[in-house]
DNA sequence: CCAAAAGTGTTCAAGATACACCCATGT
DNA sequence: ACATGGGTGTATCTTGAACACTTTTGG
């Protein structure tokens, strides 16, 4: 066999974290991971990412998709490349590599338990996980450390709101994002001096206090204040 | 085989994008990446990154190590995950996927040609590359995007200079890897305030013309500031 | 004494921060 | 009428940008 490869080689995984904002409890806004519970060894019925072997035929982000839908329902969402795991003991089998990638979700417009293979799904806070299987923790951790950062500099943040969402939404999600208090009246100026919002004309349905206005991203505009070498920062 | 991948799976590789800084044309600072010609079909006689298999007992930064110290001679220096490659003809003989890693020197303190298998590796600058083998290309554009961004808000820089450095040095480095001219009353200003950088009390030797005070990089300083949430840059 | 690069301050504009009250709506 | 969150402006401070001349050294 001319030009192959003699050693034995790793075996090759992708694992996922899904990251959603759970807007839910009003005041108790919290940045939420999917989680699958094992039904095989090792590990079984313990919690872990999704995630499974890539196939010769497919590209990284291909079988990361595919997993994702497979396992958990969700499919067109943002997925982006996190890092590349390698330590000798990460799975007890034998050697895996994993390429882990993470994906940003609006809950909204999702239905995970539609999927038909999604019984052992579930989602957690990130401020309350259960133990997980292999190194998922510390893939998890590199993801939510990736999250924050990122959010500095890019609006993925939008990719966790609704299509409409309040500014207040918006605030909060970065407040949890980042962990710390933003000051409103701050925050809507430079939100809306960037311009990469626009006001949807529309207000908020059935809330106990006067409705906020609804907005949407404005991609267009976010697209042609970066050809300009433009930094997105909160 | 119990607890075993049934699949066939991909080949696991890792390549290195090695980057140094040539001051030697007083002027005509610029960035250079190390390449090898290739003395085995595919690309055979084509440059191409550092690089090769992984092996089922070591570590992906442990296999980027040991290539990099067999292929270049290069031991002990700055390495960092870039990203994982994995589109499917990537490789014309088979499905390889590879974990790409980029690397820092500072050429002085590094003799290259020490190495023993070192006959085919060449320095050369990014702006003038000959034609690559696989994706490389591409690999090295991700790299040199990765150390443009990563340069403002961490001081991987100063993995690029000597120990001791001028003022001048650095920010010709800085000019270099962001492409743009910056001010020079304004730069010593911005990084002496930052005191992440020592007056060693030396001064440059055998110039023709006012030598330069020599500094060094106060790491200690420097990994103060970050624990206390410091932001870098330039 | 000339060429070459080192070294040094001030002014101005823009952006970031701090801060408190009135408004609209549902119950 | 009250409770709840929505919405708004100003003053101050900090930071970044622009800009030109004198000093030192070797040849």
């Amino acid at each position: 066999m001319p030009h192959t490869y003699q050693f034995a080689r790793p075996a090759l995984t992708v694992d996922i974290v899904v990251f959603a904002m759970d807007f839910a409890g009003r005041d108790e806004t919290d940045l939420q991971v999917m989680l699958i519970q094992r039904d095989l060894a090792p590990y079984r019925g313990g919690w872990a990412l999704p995630g499974g072997f890539v196939r010769t035929q497919e590209t990284l982000d291909d079988a990361a998709r595919r997993e994702l839908q497979e396992e958990t329902g969700l499919r067109d969402i943002y997925l982006e490349q996190l890092y590349t795991f390698g330590a000798l003991g990460r799975d007890p089998r034998e050697r895996v590599v994993t390429v882990a990638y993470y994906a940003l979700v609006n809950l909204t417009g999702h239905d995970v338990r539609a999927s038909t293979d999604a019984r052992n799904a579930a989602w957690f806070s990130v401020s309350d996980l259960p133990p997980l299987a292999f190194d998922h923790a510390q893939v998890l951790d590199t993801a939510h450390q990736r999250l924050r950062s990122k959010v500095r500099y890019q609006p993925i943040g939008f990719e966790l709101l609704p299509e409409r969402f309040t500014l207040r939404q918006l605030q909060r999600l970065y407040e949890v994002i980042l962990d710390r208090e933003l000051d409103k009246r701050n925050f809507r100026k430079k939100v809306l001096a960037m311009e990469i919002v626009k006001e949807t004309g529309e207000i908020e349905k059935d809330v106990a206090h006067r409705a906020a206005r609804l907005y949407r991203f404005d991609k267009r505009r976010y697209d042609r204040l970066m050809k300009k070498g433009f930094n997105f920062e909160i």
